[in-house]
DNA sequence: TTGAAAGCGGTACCAT
DNA sequence: ATGGTACCGCTTTCAA
């Protein structure tokens, strides 16, 4: 392997100057420098990363950490940071813990510690936050996707849950339905209480009186499909549902179809997310909130730049609007985005 | 930061016998031992990885290289190479290059080529297949899935292309359909023309005079959505249509509908993939051929760490099996699997 | 402008 | 069984 020992001495050079050349710094008479730079083409000579964040302390790695692979929604945000980290010099080490599972979190916790990562972007579930200790011992930038744990900072990056919730309830309120529920999910984050939130926000300036079901259910079709069809039986009167994901809304149309309900006409519903299995329905593509998920990755892998640059950062909200499609009826009707 | 040296210091022991104790190895004795990995505990020291591979030429990251992460398919694949890898202590580094791109091609190599892989997984294709010389100087091994390119070495993982499609082609035939044509796609892979030469296989067996249309087209759905719409208009006589992806399949769907047949009673449908977009329609579940996506992702790690320790290991062909779905009519009838 | 050399945090060999 | 030490490949200070 070609070193930067090897490039001097065959040149009859310093290390120093080889060292220079490669990275374009220090001062070096130019015709040593073109010299060397030849010569390194000629050899094929490529730095050692390893050998280069020993003495530099930096190590040009970024740990991403998301819980779940088998959906595009982390794979979307996933490319956006990809592409700025790689622009910028830098490559992640990608992180799949089984959410929860406490082997899994504290594996991929020592990884980012031998590997003295550089910054961490995770979506941030309890098993994670639970070894909070452990990651601000590295001293890193930590950026929070879609969730938030103060216990890992406060740099983070969201959506507008509260209020986009809040425009499906008036959103389905301006098309004329009148008896709405909601799906909302039993798992422990802000996001999904957000959303519920928002929901029962945009209800109560409308119909102050009217008091909504709300249901929950696990993050998995099969699961909403179930908890769906309770609802949809004990509240025969509902027109209108508000899913606090795609999943939800996706297992409602399923469990509504089942029922004999016509989409939209008898039930109207909106998701959140707009997941590609939303979107891409050939029958009944779904009216949902989106997610802007490759901006959210590459916003999340610029403030991280400028965090490991110290630059100041501000977390941000993004804007989620509200997407009508065929699941809604009377789109003309509702005038709010 | 706590160190080797540290921790020896304050306890009065070598280095090495730090470096031992921490990696249970060497021969010690059973207190010394002891007394050392109590104050690791105590001080949380964690090994610095880059010093290690910097002495041990191992540097425990595998190199994965995926074209698109936008759709569940790469994704799925990942959460199963992620597994293994870290139950056996090797991190990823992810790469997303912008197929094709030159600059991101090199870009990345460049970057496997720094950090000094023990591996690379990826799915190759025309753009990275030209930086194979680079790819090839690092000497590690290279494990390609799906697609197969022989510059890239001779280790790879697919599905059994040609005989699903032959299946598909035959479960067609089984269920009563004679006029069927095929949308497969214009980019330059292998696994494409088996699919293709596996459908014109299985109809020459059971129908040897009839010569079936076969379109092309772009890898999404809009792009498919053309070319199916003129396929049919072309010909109006096709009771299937074999999708040489699920895109293929939902795009020739969309087109089918507008055009006012009724699936599959009109017109049957097979795809090719399995993915959440086709198996979670609503009311057109595709039929269509599974991919093992996660399944593939371990056995590529595990072949992976097979070859980093010199086991021989053999390129795999995994069983691709034909799932029945509401695309097809009269399954009943269909016997292949 | 350039060469020599220290040292980053480990591993592993060679003596003792 | 254990201590001393060379060295992995690179950056950077210091002196010439």
């Amino acid at each position: 392997m070609t070193t930067l020992k090897n490039i001097a001495d065959s040149l009859g050079v310093s290390i120093r100057a080889v060292s220079y050349a490669v990275n374009g710094t220090g001062r070096l008479a130019p015709d040593t420098r073109k010299k060397i730079l030849e010569k390194v083409l000629e050899t094929g000579y490529v730095p050692n990363a390893a050998a280069r964040s020993l003495v530099t302390s930096k190590s040009k790695l970024i740990g991403v950490l998301v819980p779940i692979l088998s959906c595009s929604f982390y794979g979307r945000i996933l490319a956006g940071i990809e592409s700025v980290a790689r622009k910028n010099g830098y490559t992640l080490l990608l992180m799949n813990p089984v959410e929860n599972n406490e082997d899994d979190c504290s594996t991929v916790c020592l990884q980012l510690l031998q590997r003295k990562v550089d910054g961490i972007i995770l979506n941030p579930f309890p098993g994670i936050a639970r070894e909070a200790d452990l990651l601000l011992k590295l001293e890193v930038p930590i950026v929070q996707i879609k969730n938030f744990f103060p216990e890992l900072g406060n740099h983070s990056l969201k959506v507008s849950n509260f209020e986009s919730a809040k425009k499906a309830a008036i959103a389905l309120y301006q098309s004329g339905c009148r008896n709405i529920g909601m799906i909302a999910h039993n798992q422990n984050s802000n996001e999904i209480y957000e959303r519920y939130s928002g929901f029962i926000a945009g209800l109560k300036e409308l119909m102050p009186e009217y008091v909504p079901p709300v249901y929950e259910s696990s993050v998995d079709i099969q699961g909403v499909h179930q908890v769906a069809k309770k609802m949809l039986s004990e509240h025969p009167g509902l027109d209108a549902v508000f899913g606090a994901s795609d999943f939800a809304a996706i297992g409602t149309a399923k469990a509504a179809l089942e029922l004999g309900l016509k989409i939209p006409e008898d039930i109207s519903i909106i998701g959140f997310d707009n997941l590609n299995i939303a979107a891409e329905q050939l029958i009944y593509p779904f009216s949902t909130i989106d997610q802007p998920k490759e901006e959210m990755g590459i916003y999340a892998m610029e403030m991280m730049i400028d965090l490991i640059n110290k630059k100041s950062v501000e977390s941000k909200t993004f804007e989620a609007p509200l997407i009508l499609r065929e699941t809604t009826k009377n789109n003309h009707l509702i005038t709010i985005r």
